[in-house]
RNA sequence: AGGCCAGUGGCUCAACUGGUAGAGCAGCGGUCUCCAAAACCGCAGGUUGGGGGUUCGAGUCCCUCCUGGCCUG
């Protein structure tokens, strides 16, 4: 602790998806010098809007949010490339004077800012299209056996039906041409430099966000998400298989497209790949111990977190005033 | 009203000529270091519509009732 009383203060503010943060966070923007960085693996895509529940232009006008839009949805991103953008954003947030405040659902992404990451290099097209043709003709057994064969700590913790982290540790060692696990085990990543406050929204029953969710996936619908995904589609260069385009809902609405699910199945798998998101969610939330849960039943949330924020930055109660 | 078919875990369905119930999906729990709204792992759940009978033993056979569907009138 006395360390860290030199530290910037920076509030996180997570919560399963459809929990009403961005709302939240909107609040407090208002109240607080606080500014919002997008913690979100699917906020990042442009035109990707209604699907990923987006906040809409004139919410931004109001609360601006970083790391939105930055990315087409034909790029992909990644955690190491967010810790590197949140970083740069909270340097700048935190030098204006301001208070970063990152909310978001991605929980690796939140982690990986927290804890840092192992300095491993990054995803290389070339070698995973390899591995992928490798993957294909050989088959997953034969890859994981490899890994054994190079990295027998790697292919004892990666189970062998897994095959996005068995193909990442074969492309490391194939890149770097040294283990896996040791070259994680050479850097553990920098904590992040930041005196922190994690926030969690969330209702308290399950069966309460079960209703939000399917009540906003049939929104979204309404609101014209076939549209959005068959105009993306229409571009001619998008993948299914891209990252953008396999999140929750646009996943199911191009199978609709393709003719492989009925407009009822979309609407079912949706709503059921929507909540299964949620659930592990919270398994990463409720893993995270300190982390300061927000009473939904006690009302007026913004109150609640005003409260912790200055009990945990009493230095800043000045700075808070407002409040 | 008569005839036929069906009734198995929340849903869809499986179980050779009777040997004592399995799977997928959903649900729940978990893993997670450069695709994470991803990828993967695990767990629980059924007195087989009710009742009676035959049998050493019935989801499987017989009787009856209930429910749903189809056909005939």
């Amino acid at each position: 602790m006395p360390q860290s009383q030199g530290l910037p203060p920076a509030i996180f503010l997570m919560g399963p998806t459809a929990s009403g943060k961005t709302d939240l966070a909107v609040q407090l923007v208002e109240r607080l010098p606080l500014e919002i960085i997008s913690v979100d693996s699917a906020l990042v895509y442009r035109g990707m809007d209604i699907g990923t529940a987006k906040p809409d232009p004139e919410t931004l006008a109001r609360a601006p949010h970083r790391l939105i839009d930055i990315r087409d949805p034909a790029e992909s991103y990644s955690a190491a490339e967010f810790r590197e953008d949140a970083l740069s954003a909270m340097r700048e947030i935190t030098a204006a004077g301001l208070v970063p405040l990152l909310v978001g659902g991605t929980m690796l992404y939140f982690r990986a800012l927290e804890h840092g990451l192992s300095d491993l290099p990054r995803a290389d097209p070339a070698m995973r299209a390899r591995l992928e043709l490798e993957l294909r003709n050989l088959g997953l057994p034969r890859l994981h056996q490899r890994l054994w064969e190079l990295d027998p700590s790697a292919a004892q913790r990666i189970h062998p039906n897994d095959p996005q982290r068995i193909l990442r540790a074969l492309e490391v060692i194939g890149i770097t041409g040294r283990p896996l696990s040791e070259l994680q085990a050479a850097s553990r990543g920098e904590l992040l430099p930041y005196r922190l406050l994690k926030l969690v929204r969330s209702p308290r029953d399950r069966a309460l966000l079960h209703q939000r969710i399917e009540k906003r996936f049939h929104r979204m619908l309404e609101q014209g998400l076939v549209d959005e995904v068959r105009r993306l589609l229409e571009r001619g260069d998008l993948s299914p298989e891209l990252p953008a385009l396999r999140s929750v809902g646009y996943r199911q609405v191009i199978k609709h497209l393709l003719g492989e699910l009925s407009w009822e199945e979309m609407t079912e798998r949706g709503i059921i790949a929507t909540r299964q998101l949620a659930k592990r969610q919270f398994t990463w939330l409720r893993a995270d111990k300190g982390c300061c849960w927000l009473d939904e039943e006690r009302g007026d949330l913004p109150r609640q977190a005003l409260r912790l924020i200055l009990q945990t930055f009493p230095d800043f109660a000045g700075f808070f005033m407002d409040a």
